[in-house]
DNA sequence: CACTTGACCTGTCCGC
DNA sequence: TGCGGACAGGTCAAGT
């Protein structure tokens, strides 16, 4: 759901309709949503950036705090105009009427706009605090290298051989050794590199390593221009769908023909996640002891 | 310490 | 039709 891809266009939309807004009101529905507990902490204040780093959203006011927002499995982030919150919703938004029962926080814009976060699974949170303090959370200080930057390599290799031992699929995975990629684009990279997921990185050359960073870079760039992945819950701060899933090679196709190879796709598990791969053009090779299918 | 599994939640889908 | 259970996936906590 959203992962890099995703919390990137969200990006862009609140950049376009938040960012130079002040918040005139903050309303906290959900409590575990939201801390500290009360809104009013950002009454009054203005917008003046919306930044990401990894899957996490930051909104910079100019009262010295930041509103930080993980949008986990089932968040959202959707502005309305005055006039198409309630009944008259947008028709090519995937969102109805707002607020509707997953809404978790609702701020109140000064142009007579509004900003929901919607939740439906409650795990994701907003999280306001000094602006100094944000970059010092234990969460963000482990963050690997953003893989859309200019060389996140070297800093990738050193990370991910830490985990010789691991599956790379768990590795890639790991927000601490390179930051932003998901389910979704897990699988696809790792089928654009022809590696199985199952792989132990023991087992993977320098030059493997690479080709999968840089699948996943190739895969989420598309990604984004094609507004994200919309599975279920997904939607953009418009509310619209993201249209990558069209162009998906294996995610949720299990049982279609890859098109790479003709094979048929499986869908599996691996690292305690769903996992699609084509097994023909993905095969698990190990260094020591027999190959096996 | 490296690595894997379970918990957090709610809605949906599948089989009986 | 109703109901139990598996499943979905991001991250942290607890387990091996």
């Amino acid at each position: 759901m959203p992962e890099l891809p995703e919390v990137e266009t969200v990006r862009r939309g609140l950049e376009r309709l938040v960012v130079g807004r002040r918040i005139e009101r903050c309303r906290v529905l959900t409590a575990k949503s939201f801390s500290p507990g009360d809104g009013a902490v950002v009454e009054g204040a203005v917008v003046t950036g919306a930044r990401r780093r990894a899957k996490l959203l930051a909104l910079d006011l100019d009262n010295g705090l930041v509103l930080l927002v993980h949008l986990k499995m089932t968040g959202q982030l959707v502005v309305r105009g005055r006039e198409s919150w309630g009944a008259g919703h947008p028709s090519d938004s995937l969102v109805d009427a707002l607020p509707d029962r997953s809404t978790r926080v609702i701020f109140d814009l000064d142009d007579g706009s509004r900003l929901f976060f919607n939740d439906q699974r409650k795990f994701g949170w907003m999280r306001c605090l000094p602006a100094a303090d944000a970059a010092e959370l234990e969460f963000v200080k482990r963050l690997g290298p953003e893989p859309l930057d200019a060389n996140p390599w070297p800093e990738f290799r050193r990370r991910a051989r830490r985990h010789e031992r691991a599956v790379v699929k768990a590795v890639i995975l790991d927000q601490s050794v390179v930051a932003g990629i998901g389910n979704i684009y897990a699988d696809e990279a790792l089928w654009a590199a022809r590696v199985h997921p199952s792989s132990r990185v023991a087992d993977l050359s320098d030059r493997k390593l690479r080709a999968i960073l840089d699948a996943a870079r190739a895969v989420m760039e598309e990604s984004i221009e094609l507004g994200g992945s919309t599975d279920r819950n997904y939607v953009d701060a418009e509310g619209k769908r993201g249209a990558y899933l069209d162009f998906a090679k294996v995610f949720r196709r299990e049982g279609q023909a890859c098109p790479r190879c003709g094979g048929a796709i499986v869908k599996t598990r691996v690292a305690g996640r769903g996992t699609h791969l084509c097994p023909r053009c993905q095969r698990l090779r190990r260094a020591s002891g027999p190959g096996s299918a």
